[in-house]
DNA sequence: CGCCCGCGTCCCGCTGACCGGTACGGTGAT
DNA sequence: ATCACCGTACCGGTCAGCGGGACGCGGGCG
């Protein structure tokens, strides 16, 4: 639903599907309810799957499928994302050493923000966000200063199509969401007050590249109560700078 | 080459074929390169690999393939990693902030441990292994103690195949190796000295299940002159009984 | 300059991998 | 007992996938 819905004609298209149709929290998926997210024949699912677990795809449990290590592996080998963690981590634990608030890292994929990394210690306040999961871009920090940096047109993209309510604070009017994005971008930090999900509060700052484009955002979260956002502007922005000119210094980019 | 190397006689085969192909320090493949290592027919790389990239699995760059962000994204899905990853990231980071010393989360995947996070400063020691890589079992402590707290089966299977020399002080002697095996399982932890690269060594303790059967392990890593890895035993030994019993109270297990 | 080699792309006819409707056995709720 | 829902297995038709081969391009070499 997300993306045009992968060609369900092809064996590889069906086989996407499949895996896809897990959601971050999903331990394991039995057979018939794969059936019902990506309703294709019960036949071909069961086939598919079958295949998918020979490739080590997938793990078979009494209970149902899985995704399998493999497919993790795999996954931590998608170059920039990878090379992006590894470079981002120091700067991350600085951060959380400095405040011990949660960090994030994320990209924008689409409308959404994926969560590259997130590290937190024992007693984080605890929020919607997962690694590798996603939010809506308008309704966090990291999403909207991504937006506030990205090409005019996708920013545009966003704002003409419905901004989903995820709490009472979020912000679903287009005009007063570019207003945001244009202070982001002179003051290069976004925050978020609530947006996402009560009781939370975040700053944003992002990663350049050469061109002034972000290539991702690093975040710091709190609970209303002790956390003031603007106590950590200066943080996230040394944070983000630092990352940005050893990222630039590393040409592999793109994307 | 590790394992029974994929049916190719599937699309899927071929297609996961062509993924595995990339390794954790490729950026970019071009066609060419991909036809050498996978050796599928050219014609056939080029249709598998252009319907990879519609399905969001490989990126398409002026210079090649390249692993996407989508693959990254079900990668983090996997519920096994990556629960174990949120689980165990409050702990990892609280070892980091004790010793400023490279951590590292693994699991064992057949004779190999595969790294499921790596935590380390911005002068971190610079070691082989990255987070989504491999290292042999037997030339590291994270693989030395998951290995002592496996089935004696698979502990058997490794003995008995040839351990490949990594550095001068790799453990070769299928004898040594036991006995070492036999003092990790008594002691909790296991010790690496240089085996898997000069000039570093590290501690590694177990995350247990309740039959006494590893699920992960911890270590920590240093260089030579500073670090004695003795000096931490206690520390990755809580670290690690910590989080095993956080994660046998979370059951969702197998594997 | 002409040559050649390695690259990425495209074409096209053959065929076996994939498809999915259908049927069966097991299990738990009603 | 009945039913609903699950996972599994079968099997013949057909079309997606296959891959040998040809083409155009660039760049290094003699």
């Amino acid at each position: 639903m997300p993306q045009p819905s992968a060609d369900l004609d092809t064996v590889l298209g069906k086989a996407v599907t499949i895996l896809r149709a897990f959601t971050v929290d999903d331990q394991v998926l039995p057979l018939a309810e794969l059936v019902r997210r990506t309703d294709l024949p019960k036949a071909t699912v069961h086939r598919v799957a079958g295949d998918l677990v020979t490739n080590r795809l997938l793990d078979r449990t009494p209970l149902g499928y899985r995704l399998s290590g493999g497919l993790f592996e795999l996954g931590m080998r998608a170059s920039v994302e990878r090379s992006l963690l590894e470079l981002a981590m120091p700067f991350l634990q600085d951060l959380y050493e400095r405040t011990h608030e949660t960090v994030h890292l994320g990209v924008r994929e689409g409308h959404d923000v994926v969560y590259v990394a997130k590290i937190g210690g024992h007693r984080q306040a605890k929020s919607p966000s997962r690694p590798g999961g996603r939010m809506p871009v308008h309704c966090t920090a990291i999403g909207k200063v991504l937006l506030a940096f990205s090409d005019p047109e996708v920013q545009q993209e966003v704002l003409s199509s419905p901004l989903e309510r995820r709490t009472p604070h979020t912000i679903v009017a287009p005009g007063l969401l570019e207003r945001q994005l244009a202070t982001a971008l002179e003051n290069g930090v976004a925050f978020e007050r609530e947006e996402s999900a009560p009781g939370l509060q975040c700053v944003a700052a992002p990663i350049l590249t050469d061109g002034d484009r972000a290539l991702a955002a690093i975040s710091i979260t709190g609970p209303v109560g002790r956390f003031r956002p603007e106590a950590h502007v200066t943080q996230v922005r040394a944070a983000a700078q630092g990352l940005s000119s050893l990222v630039s210094r590393r040409r592999s980019l793109s994307r």
